[in-house]
DNA sequence: AGGCGTACCTGAGGGC
DNA sequence: TGCCCTCAGGTACGCC
């Protein structure tokens, strides 16, 4: 489901609904979301507080006081919803519960059972995989360019690969390509100089105006209040094949790279 | 190292 | 109606 403006999302309302809170209970009811396993998850988290929610690329970040890290990745269709104190959990696929002091909870909620929950140690290294934050100061163009040097991989599939810059999906790398008039298919390290900077300005601004929006929901995507997202109303490209293109009026297609649906313009996006 | 195919899951939607 | 197929916002793994 959620690529960085959700997650960021996501972030920003679980900071301001739990931040604060003491776990006062947990229940896990599919163990194969968890690490480590439920017995020691559980002992380990509950009594424990919440510090603060942050993101780093597609994770939530859980800060906890005792200096450990709940770190979530929601993959395709895992929520992390909210409940209000009294509210009995009312979420379907529920495979984590989190309940405070006050009664409150946090659902975490999975249809497809792909999301998971980390519970990492103050001083794990988990994110050293994890690439360049596209709306930080790290990202500069400089940067950008330099990561992409000598990459013959398609540009779309590069802009995929989170351990290079982290937190774009499928949606966005459609949009900041179609933005940047780039061709998905384009092998990353032959784009010119000016390409590059055009990519890496769209990159940039698509991801702030998503944020902006709350993120995209195209299909089941909500926030940790359970509301929908506003940026699916100004998608340019993503899921569109068939309608004429914003931009020069020819039809949009959908090809397949790297074992995912790519939508573009034939016409206005050149290799 | 990097690219490709497959696996992990359930559900929605289209064609017949 | 209902069956069967494809597709879905993601990543890990094994193979070449």
């Amino acid at each position: 489901m959620p690529e960085l403006p959700e997650v960021e999302t996501i972030a920003r309302g679980l900071q301001n609904a739990v931040a604060g809170k003491r776990i006062a209970s947990v229940r896990v009811s599919l163990p194969k979301v968890v690490w480590p396993k439920p017995a020691r998850f559980v002992r380990e988290l509950t009594g424990d507080a919440i510090d603060s929610v942050g993101r780093r690329g597609k994770f939530v970040v859980i800060s906890l006081r005792s200096g450990r890290s709940l770190v979530v990745h929601l993959r395709m269709t895992g929520r992390l919803i909210v409940q209000p104190a009294g509210a009995t959990n009312s979420q379907p696929y529920t495979n984590v519960l989190l309940t405070f002091d006050d009664e409150s909870g946090l659902a975490f909620a999975d249809v497809r059972q792909f999301g998971r929950m980390r519970l990492v140690r103050p001083e794990e290294a988990w994110a050293a995989e994890v690439g360049l934050e596209p709306l930080s100061d790290d990202f500069t163009f400089e940067r950008f360019s330099g990561l992409l040097e000598g990459r013959s991989t398609p540009i779309k599939v590069f802009l995929l690969d989170q351990r290079r810059v982290a937190g774009i999906g499928n949606i966005y790398a459609c949009e900041a390509l179609w933005e940047a008039r780039i061709h998905p298919g384009r092998p990353a390290g032959s784009l010119s100089r000016e390409r590059r900077r055009r990519l890496h300005g769209t990159i940039v601004s698509v991801l702030r105006r998503a944020v902006e929006q709350r993120g995209t929901s195209v299909d089941d995507y909500v926030d940790a209040e359970g509301l929908r997202g506003g940026f699916q109303n100004k998608l340019r490209v993503y899921s569109r094949d068939g309608s004429a293109c914003f931009r020069c009026g020819r039809t949009i297609v959908r090809t397949v790279l790297a074992q995912r649906g790519t939508w573009w313009c034939r016409a206005c996006q050149h290799r």
